[in-house]
DNA sequence: TTAAAATTTGAACCTTGAGTCAAATTTATT
DNA sequence: AATAAATTTGACTCAAGGTTCAAATTTTAA
């Protein structure tokens, strides 16, 4: 049992912390996602967790870096999306509707974001987020070439239906407002089925 | 004669400067929609126009005045587009069309610029360029309705048509890059057929 | 109960970039 | 060429907000 505590104690206080830096990271993902990168000082995001300027440093190295994380936590999240398609028993229309429901459920129910203000990060960070956003772009854009060879999805520049599909998404992220009118569910009902008419032959 | 001059003089005199502060202007709001607006100083601006910080302050009120006229301009233009359209001539789903493909050149052929951070201008301003996207939209969500009425678009919530659409506008506006490979008119016909075929019965 | 570790804070510091202004320069007019 | 108006500038001020840190407070384990 002492041991068994010995183990335990410092375990908790990991999990404690990540799970308090993940919160950080949320709400002002959130934040950022509402207000706008530079709209949002550490004031306020510290604020809004009952907390003091200060005290984010204990969590976080920089401001840029919440950035950072706020980025990587939605593209994980999309990562998730993309791994958990069984990739050769759908059609590439079907698979490509799946993803997009995916994708919206995502950015309306979670609390997931997906941010816009790249360019405010610098050197490596940057470029990592690019890097993890278009290696994204790319299978989604390979399911559509899968969708081209098996005949349902119409012959065209593949980038371009991906273009079109991301520009709803993050313009649905822009817009969407939890507590408005429009639910969720019913987005991406009407979404995936413009997406589905749009693309198909 | 010497009246003539006397005429012509002061004439051209604001005729130049409200030249010169109109590409004041664009060059701003290219920038902005290139880099963010807090991304891009007025040391910036001055630069890439061969002047110095202080010399905008002749034309310019203030850098959100800045931000204020190039949202407004892009809002001017697209009043145009939408002014230009003979409502009874067209189904709504031609008018749709049509009006979209007008969006689409105008974002890639000139060079106004579609630009997301509303949220960085105060008050008034704010309010009002809030108030003029918000005019447009209701605008294309008429066409919408004509669409359903007649017939030519598929029922469902106009205002989630409309916001597929503007995705689509805004996040072309930031990707799209005059120099790359993907020319402008192709984006067009590209996107027309696809919001033609996602919008129809 | 206590001591060590974890967490939080107040009060500064420091950098960046917007905005100002009187003086210098350029341009237009006679 | 002279002068008045328009335009531009260098050098400065100023505020906002990100960052630091030593000290205070809270939490945990024995």
């Amino acid at each position: 049992m002492t041991q068994a505590a010995n183990i335990k104690a410092p375990f908790d206080r990991d999990v404690q912390f990540a799970a308090k830096r993940r919160s950080v990271i949320l709400s002002a993902a959130s934040a950022f996602r509402r207000r706008g990168y530079h709209n949002t000082s550490m004031v306020d995001i510290a604020q809004s967790l009952g907390l003091t300027k200060a005290a984010l440093y204990y969590y976080v190295k920089n401001k840029e870096e919440i950035l950072y994380e706020s980025h990587a936590m939605t593209y994980a999240s999309m990562d998730e999306v993309l791994q958990s398609q069984q990739p050769n028993e759908l059609s590439g229309r079907d698979a490509l509707e799946a993803v997009f429901r995916n994708f919206v459920e995502l950015l309306t129910q979670s609390g997931v974001s997906l941010l816009t203000d790249v360019d405010s990060l610098k050197g490596e960070w940057k470029l990592q987020i690019l890097a993890h956003r278009n290696k994204i772009e790319r299978h989604v854009i390979e399911i559509v070439k899968c969708g081209q060879a098996d005949g349902s999805i119409r012959s065209g520049d593949p980038r371009l239906y991906v273009f079109f599909f991301m520009g709803a998404l993050n313009w649905l992220n822009a817009w969407y407002d939890v507590e408005g009118r429009l639910k969720g569910e019913d987005i991406a009902d009407h979404f995936v089925l413009q997406l589905r008419q749009g693309i198909m032959k």
